[in-house]
DNA sequence: GCAATTTTTGCTCACGGGAGCAAGCGCGTT
DNA sequence: AACGCGCTTGCTCCCGTGAGCAAAAATTGC
């Protein structure tokens, strides 16, 4: 039993413990794990050694009690049926992670869910909540900001007209602008709008912005369609709702969707619901770039945010102690595959 | 201005401020927070109001330094490119935040970083740890465990053959048998069985079982391929290697795949590469029943795990005090479709 | 070799709340 | 009116670390 004299759970290790293992006082053992600390080398090594042999690891709790600061971010998402979520999470866990921030990842299930789920991040004392979910409108933010609880509010791949709210996104009007010319240049011409759910706040300029283009370039409004949520499925459940029926010169020529999605879901329907192939008979352009766009079975035209640039700007926003305006817009690129 | 008596960032509001604003005394104040503490209703509708207008929450940080619980657990993930990855996550932070559990979510880059994960956790204090990820070999869980540093380390939807570690998964075997049964009976003779990356702990057993279940009937063994990882496109290119330039007699009448991930990329790549039907050329066969799985596009025969059933199953066993053996199998259910 | 620095170390106090104890209070009983 | 009981309340001590200061030790210059 080599290991007689270690406690069952060694939870409860701490920095005294490894004081008196390494000769040493419990606060040279705390600048052993603190590196802006001054330290010499042997003592560092004495405390390694014994902080090894017991199986210590400094409490975090308690060290951003005392230093106020966390180094954990929130992170609230919804509209987990977007698969474009998981590539975001990947990529902002990923990149949070190397920068030394921990992430607390909260499914806010609904747009009253989310000032509870904003009060549970506060109670941990996080540095920052990241939003990158669609329920998120003006009063839940006023809320939150009226409360003064966090130091950033940072809204990721989504605008804000909020002030006191720092949006990290992709430049939708440039972004939809250069699909809209995409199409019109294409020769499309009776296309149909597929957008998503409306929010108050966090608002995606895409088809407003589609739908100006296409009045200022033939003086008519496309057909525009609403889907509650970014959900394949629901998607596909309301294209087929409005396509099924049609007679062949009124159904549009291209789907162009808020985001790859919606594009999923339009793209299946009209495949395997219309029987109609696609681009021949109907063509579509999605947003996003998922990982599915580019599958052998979608090829779809899409706009590809440059996510992981958006990350790195987000975790210098994160870093920075100043207090200006950090809002930024990306800009991605428009990936032409076969859909259209 | 009538917010100036605010302070610009209340996170520094403490218990203290609450109390002399109620009139109360620091104790007082977090007994109003604390549900098991005994408190007479007014001194308790005082301190409500008091926190109300300051914007008091309590520090839970602080609470656990004392109470030597986090209410945290640390959900440990890799695999982003399986689309299951998603669903589980909705289901398990649904459930977690539902009962009052708080997530920390940890991006296990690849093995050499599981252990980095597992120490971050641990200085955070988690009360437990989850892994749904497929990078956790032996060697890292018995370091983990070796250090003694949590409570519960619990392999989800993944069996574990390691004694101190907590399963809950679906029954492999049992499904796998069910699905081969499936095969069989409907007639199908000339099976390839698509597996995914082989990893020495948190094992399946599905491949396995398939093998077995084959000698055993036709005293034959199945082709089998694997993957390198549970990657839609990564399947799509292993599969059109392995079969494109096959006479028709020499290709599988089905493929029978380890989950939907590996599924999914199959029949892109036999539809749209191979330019073979499904399920009249080939048939396919998936596991775990993403979304995806019951679109139109796909239509994938498939075989369901109880997902929300494993997910209150874990909080039951994070709730518990008692140290037995929490291994639990779940059955799911064969959802028959049209891909076979 | 000695004084002047510079680095390292130990210490006090603080972070914000929980456990548990003892005093205070209200209230019914004798 | 005195007593006993139970609920509230305030208090001391503690959780494990960081900031910042003063003492101690190591290093430098001459």
């Amino acid at each position: 039993m080599p290991d007689e004299k270690r406690p069952s759970f060694a939870g409860n290790i701490t920095a005294d413990d490894v004081a008196a293992e390494a000769g040493v006082s419990r606060w040279t053992v705390n600048r052993a794990f603190r590196k802006e600390a001054s330290i010499s080398p042997k003592s560092l090594e004495k405390v390694r050694v014994a902080a090894e042999r017991l199986g210590y690891v400094p409490d975090l709790r308690a060290a951003s009690l005392s230093s106020d600061r966390t180094n954990l971010v929130a992170l609230l998402i919804d509209d987990f049926a977007n698969p474009h979520k998981l590539v975001m999470m990947e990529r902002l866990t990923r990149i949070l992670r190397r920068e030394g921030w921990d992430i607390l990842l909260v499914n806010t299930l609904d747009r009253d869910d989310a000032g509870h789920a904003l009060t549970n991040a506060s109670q941990r004392r996080v540095d920052a909540v990241i939003l990158i979910g669609i329920q998120f409108d003006d009063d839940v933010l006023d809320a939150a900001l009226h409360a003064r609880r966090f130091r950033k509010l940072i809204i990721f791949a989504r605008t804000s007209r909020n002030p006191n709210t720092i949006s990290i996104a992709v430049d939708d009007v440039r972004a939809m602008k250069e699909i809209a010319n995409y199409v019109h240049e294409r020769g499309y011409r009776r296309p149909l709008f597929l957008a998503g759910p409306r929010t108050s706040s966090a608002h995606l300029l895409r088809k407003e912005t589609f739908v100006d283009y296409w009045r200022e370039h033939f003086g008519s409004e496309p057909e525009t369609v609403a889907v509650a949520a970014y959900d394949p499925a629901l998607a596909a459940a309301i294209v087929e709702e409005t396509l099924s029926g049609r007679a062949v010169s009124e159904l549009p020529d291209i789907v162009v969707c808020e985001n790859d999605a919606l594009a999923i879901g339009a793209t299946d329907v009209i495949r395997h619901k219309l029987k109609l192939r696609i681009p021949e008979d109907i063509a579509i352009t999605g947003f996003d770039d998922v990982p599915e766009a580019e599958s052998a079975n979608y090829r779809l035209t899409t706009y590809r945010q440059p996510l992981t640039d958006m990350a790195e700007y987000l975790v210098e926003v994160l870093g920075s102690a100043e207090d200006r305006d950090f809002d930024r817009l990306f800009s991605g690129k428009l990936m032409v595959r076969d859909s259209a």
